[in-house]
DNA sequence: AATTAGCACTCTCGAACCGCGAGTGCTAAT
DNA sequence: ATTAGCACTCGCGGTTCGAGAGTGCTAATT
């Protein structure tokens, strides 16, 4: 692929993502000065097209980027936008906040990043059953409730009011839970619930009505339930490629099944930030978008992701770039655990 | 007016409501076998529709029914759809459960509503700040965070984890908690800010940075956050009045915006249940739509209200006393508080 | 050999048109 | 008071048509 070819490709897909009109070599030739006619344009582009990189809408209209043209463009062609130093202020202003809730953080992160963006965003939470149990505390609130104080390894805590039937008092109850946080420490939370059930693994639970109990106390409400967060779905209302009420039904409906998400999620889980083509993904629910995903980590350890979806004509370089930063001041506010 | 006409009201208000279509004098007689015939009853639908209680969508159609209508449909012509007792079974199992917070209830009362009704439902949380502030409490998480516990007279409790500077030790955090809650116990949460603000008030935050930290804390996060659930939203799609790509983003558009959901609610907070049918609404977002609400109960006091949201064609029987029975329900379940 | 001008051709899109069918309102008969 | 009959209205789907944008190919140009 020689430079004309590639300059060509790239001021195709990058007037066809402003515009969202399939680009023609006139158009082409105009805006973007090249330096040669329209005529040499258009036996590029149908090089172009033979090898894949563009496609026609239909015969005789002009010509919009395939998957695999924006490939090549993301990997080699786009040039990165830097993010603003305006921009940069408002999200490290974001993370400095008083609040230390990872749940807030994850709700203003997506906040932040559809808000930046334009586009939905969605964000991962540490997955609570991949978390390492670590103690277990009740705190009286009334004579018939508790408060109970989870924590992991890495600092979460996840705290559940339960109904604590009368006869047992808060002293015993936390005697048990030193017993079962010496017991249990160590394993995941995800393993918990056989570690407990397992009747070989320990004399804790003599009393069988207890074990149940205890059992549905930490296992209420399923463990990784309220772990993902969608921040402004509705802005993909914005782009002409969703006035379709089908496209909006797959994509909206998408946002709302959270195994979904996170299926889609762990097919592409590598390190940093990667952009995600159409027909790249297995989902086919979003096949008519792009996404571009960033991880985010607490310590050294990945734990989650934050992602943008949008039409396939995405603002790649920009997004990226904010990605990048959102996800690294996340991190760093994220040391606190 | 009488009985022919009434008669004659109903039949177009339910066909319309099951059909979404115009409905004309020939359908009319022939399948409600009304015993006159189309030319009788085009002469009545004209009286009809000169009362205002029929429109046509244009010239030589078949009619469908106004606001009025459906609002004199609502109250005299309903026929109350009792609710089954597989369903009654549903849902008061629904409500049998272990966990006792206040934001599952809301949760999975929205989601229940949404899935028996078929529409968009939302659910109204008690206002944070109504709440009659009762105590406060701090509880060690590790060295550098707290959890903070904060009670109000109905039993609702707030968890947050704050972070405490660790000049501060917890049995003095403690120690002012309780001063704080003898002080200010009695006083509504939205009130609060003021009191500890005002100078005259007590002597108890000599320490003027005390002040403002624990006031970032209680108010931190606004108070009336997350008051609001939506379940179902894209439900709405399923109607084909919502073919169109505007009238969608507008209805949807109002549920992300907690603040008009809120006004409409006030707007209209008679205690039961109630029906809201098109331009009798104030918000302009949803005059294509209808809502039915349902207050509920914590003790004798009314605190909050669930809501469905359908097109004007709602099932307005059905989704009645289904809404008079999960408010019950949800009322009888929340006596604990 | 690469580039470009010229030209015939293709295809979409919107506007105009048309006939069908459903439904009405009015009049006259029952 | 009711109903049959009939002329009339209007939306909807299909068709036609011309304009416009863009292409591919060929022949001329550099």
């Amino acid at each position: 692929m020689d430079t004309r070819k590639r300059t060509i490709l790239q001021a195709v897909t990058e007037d066809y993502i402003s515009s969202a009109e399939p680009v023609g070599s006139r158009t082409l030739a105009k805006k973007y000065h090249l330096g040669i006619s329209p005529a040499t344009i258009r036996n590029e582009m149908a090089d172009l097209e033979d090898w894949g990189f563009l496609e026609q809408p239909h015969t005789s209209s002009g010509r919009i980027p395939s998957d695999k043209g924006y490939r090549f463009y993301v990997d080699e062609l786009m040039a990165k936008v830097p993010v603003g130093n305006q921009l940069l202020e408002r999200i490290r202003f974001t993370y400095q906040s008083r609040i230390r809730e990872l749940e807030w953080f994850i709700h203003q992160t997506a906040k932040l990043v559809s808000d930046i963006t334009g586009y939905p965003s969605i964000v991962l939470a540490p997955s609570w059953g991949e978390g390492i149990f670590s103690s277990l505390r009740f705190v009286g609130v009334d004579e018939n409730n508790a408060l109970l104080i989870i924590r992991t390894k890495d600092g979460f805590t996840q705290n559940r009011t339960v109904s604590v039937p009368r006869e047992l008092n808060l002293v015993q109850l936390n005697t048990l839970a030193q017993d079962f946080s010496r017991e249990f420490g160590g394993i995941s939370m995800r393993d918990l619930q056989d570690s407990i059930l397992d009747p070989w693994s320990t004399s804790l639970f003599e009393n069988v009505a207890l074990r149940q109990m205890v059992l549905g106390w930490l296992l209420s409400d399923g463990p990784d339930d309220e772990r993902m967060t969608v921040a402004g779905p509705l802005t993909i209302l914005n782009y002409p490629e969703f006035n379709d009420i089908n496209k909006v039904r797959r994509v909206l409906g998408f946002f709302e099944q959270d195994k979904a998400v996170e299926q889609m999620i762990q097919a592409h889980s590598a390190e940093g930030v990667i952009a995600l083509i159409g027909s790249e993904m297995s989902v086919e629910d979003i096949q008519d978008c792009s996404v571009v995903t960033a991880s985010y980590r607490v310590g050294s350890k990945v734990v989650g992701r934050v992602m943008v979806v949008g039409p396939r004509r995405m603002q790649y370089g920009y997004v990226m770039t904010v990605l990048e930063v959102v996800s690294d001041e996340l991190s760093q506010a994220l040391k606190w655990a």
